[in-house]
RNA sequence: GGGCCCGUAGCUCAGCUAGGAUAGAGCGCCGGCCUCCUAAGCCGGUGGUCAGGGGUUCAAAUCCCCUCGGGCCCGCCA
């Protein structure tokens, strides 16, 4: 277990504080505070502990026995603590030698843990919300990893259902479903479905326009059709071949029963669609796996939701809620009222205090099943097949209801511990500046294009600099996209601009791959001049006085100090814009330093091997985090 | 109509869960710094009625209520 050089400290305050005061050492640890640089490096504010201000002076007394504390002060109701520099800068590099790559990291009792994220509609290539997904689902797997859980990812397959039958209705009509050649196979399937999908919306927009009456509700849907048209016409442009072959094969075909007859012969695994259906979705999901894979979110199973229709995990599910559904709009579904009565099931399944939950309706007239009901059968199925704790699924926050409606469902089965167990890890949606993305008109801003971009803007930085290099424009091309989409934190909405996302400056994975590369070339010089980096040996020759009278070195030691709390928040939170925004803060402080002073050329050993060691303190910790955020470290860039 | 998320500098964002001292970064703009461990860097300057109003409090960007503005959900879509 790695030490928390903070939490010793304000653990010897509150105690003493508590037994001076005979409160409890937990009340003393609300009362902290982080003061302004000028009042100190920790504060207690007196009027939030029990009595007020009344006894500061014995507060004062108390924390003068603490042996990390030099100096308290009092100003109103603050109580000013001033640490004892070299015993505090000891700890702090201490610790981080020990430690090595695992400082800062907190170890959790084992549990095993299910991340499913992704799982976007396998009929279209990522588009950069699905990016950010990706990118946060991808932290979550590994800073649970890290702290010690086992973990698997997943991805669903959502193969069942309207959109996969349409995009089959578009292959149909095609003389090869194979995609030509030089054409990534998940670029190929988005556009067959974009194409697919805008025809058939047409055909139906026009109809339903000869049928109306009403002139208003005409010039309506004549707006509707004429942005649909708009669509048609670039994607017409794109492939004007395929465009022409679905439209006329689609031309005078009752295309809503067309879909229905795919589908429900999908469902019952009739063989001739089946197999086109799976040829199709499988030729996407090879291109999404060679995206994710370069964009280092790894999944470790894919799950095809037709499995389940087919092994008749979703027929048992359906039968066990018939039991409890009644008439709803003329058909049965599950209707949640008495569950919801139950004393404190909404904390207990994480629901939203005032979230109304419609019934949840079971089937389709036709027969066929629904999203939310088969997904009744995964989740039971992603507990048991992993024999997993927690299960954790990363969806957009527009998906909160249908989530809930899940949970409630399980519980209403007897599957109380997975209800309570399944969390619904919500997110915003990232928009594009301008434009609204739409993948079912092919109108998006794909992962690969803005992977590509990153990597080319990459490639020219390094030219710059003669160190022109392919693999290292790519790893630093992924860095900058996904440090990007990880940063905002994940409850607010990204607005995507090519500006930011291509911006290496300052606020970026570049600028921290570049600040990384400098602690390592300093490693580098100081190997040429014949110094040994064995960091225990080095500490036991250090100054431990050397940030005593010194600014910006005491800022960097506090800082290190700072990062197991910021491990440990970002863990609990599972937030990865807490990592992020520390990150940038220890750089910016660590190349302020850097500039001022020299680090290897400095003349004084032990005061050299002091900085060595803050130096060497950076790079550990940057390379954990960019190990968390799945961000690959370079020795040079 | 009901629910959820959001509104902080010209722009992009921290800070809000757990209220504390003069609200922080980056980009942009203006001016400086490469005989020296990497200039994707550093230093200085510029810039804010924390959407608006009310309340609670010794103390509110932070908590509560109302209003305004933006996004999403309330489907026999996923």
């Amino acid at each position: 277990m790695t030490v928390n050089p903070l939490e010793i400290v304000r653990t010897c305050v509150s105690i003493n504080i508590s037994k001076e005061l005979n409160i409890d050492p937990s009340i003393v640890k609300g009362a902290f505070t982080v003061p302004r640089e000028e009042y100190g490096d920790l504060t207690i504010v007196s009027s939030k502990l029990l009595g007020g201000d009344r006894y500061i002076n014995r507060v004062v007394r108390a924390v003068e026995n603490c042996d990390y504390i030099s100096r308290v002060d009092v100003v109103g109701m603050y109580v000013n603590m001033w640490f004892n520099r070299p015993r505090y800068t000891e700890l702090v590099l201490n610790s981080v030698i020990v430690n090595g790559a695992e400082y800062g990291v907190y170890r959790d009792v084992k549990k095993r843990i299910v991340v499913e994220y992704v799982s976007a509609n396998p009929v279209h290539p990522l588009h950069i919300g699905a990016a950010r997904n990706a990118a946060i689902g991808s932290f979550i797997a590994n800073i649970n990893r890290a702290v010690g859980n086992d973990v698997q990812t997943r991805f669903y397959i959502n193969d069942v259902g309207r959109q996969v039958a349409i995009l089959v209705l578009g292959i149909k009509q095609l003389r090869s479903a194979e995609p030509p050649e030089g054409i990534k196979p998940d670029h190929w399937i988005g556009l067959v479905y974009a194409i697919t999908n805008t025809i058939v919306e047409a055909l139906s927009l026009r109809r339903k326009l000869e049928l109306e009456g009403s002139d208003e509700r005409k010039r309506e849907i004549q707006r509707e059709l004429d942005s649909l048209l708009v669509d048609a016409a670039r994607l017409r442009e794109q492939a004007p071949d395929i465009f022409d072959a679905i439209l006329g094969g689609l031309r005078g075909l009752d295309i809503e029963s067309e879909i229905s007859k795919i589908m429900k012969g999908y469902e019952m695994g009739e063989e001739e669609i089946s197999k086109q259906a799976r040829n199709a979705v499988s030729l996407c999901i090879e291109g999404l796996n060679q995206t994710l894979k370069r964009f280092k979110a790894e999944i470790d199973v894919w799950d095809w939701e037709s499995d389940l229709v087919w092994s008749g995990e979703v027929d048992r599910i359906v039968e066990e809620l018939r039991k409890a559904s009644s008439e709803y709009k003329g058909t049965l579904a599950v209707n949640f009222k008495q569950i919801l009565e139950i004393e404190g099931i909404r904390d207990r399944l994480r629901i939203p205090r005032n979230l109304e939950i419609p019934p949840l309706v079971l089937l389709r007239s036709n027969g066929t099943s629904l999203y939310t009901v088969r997904d009744i059968a995964y989740s039971i199925k992603k507990f048991r097949e992993y024999n997993a704790d927690r299960v954790i699924n990363v969806i957009a926050s527009e998906q909160t209801l249908p989530q809930a409606q899940l949970r409630l469902a399980l519980y209403t089965l007897g599957y109380h511990r997975e209800a309570e167990n399944l969390v619904h890890y919500s997110y915003e949606i990232v928009n594009v500046e301008g434009t609204k993305m739409s993948s079912r008109r092919g109108r998006i801003v794909t992962l690969d294009s803005v992977l590509e971009e990153a990597k080319v803007r990459s490639l020219a930085e390094l030219e710059k600099r003669g160190a022109k290099s392919e693999e290292m424009a790519e790893i630093i091309g992924v860095a900058a996209v996904r440090f990007y989409l990880l940063s905002v934190t994940p409850s607010r909405p990204v607005k995507f601009s090519w500006d930011s996302v291509l911006n290496f400056e300052r606020n970026s994975a570049p600028y921290l791959l570049y600040t990384f590369a400098r602690t390592e070339g300093v490693f580098r010089k100081a190997r040429e001049l014949g110094i040994d980096l064995s960091w225990s040996k080095i500490l036991e020759k250090a100054d431990l006085h050397f940030a005593q009278n010194n600014l910006r070195r005491w800022r960097l030691v506090k800082m290190i100090s700072e990062y197991p709390d910021v491990f440990y928040r970002s863990y609990t939170e599972l937030d990865p814009s807490i990592m992020t925004t520390y990150m940038i803060r220890l750089a910016d402080e660590f190349n302020s330093w850097y500039n001022e002073e020299p680090i290897v050329l400095e003349a004084n050993e032990s005061l050299r091997n002091s900085k060595l060691i803050t130096t060497y303190a950076v790079n550990q910790i940057l390379r954990s985090a960019f190990r968390i955020l799945g961000i690959e470290a370079l020795e040079r860039l």
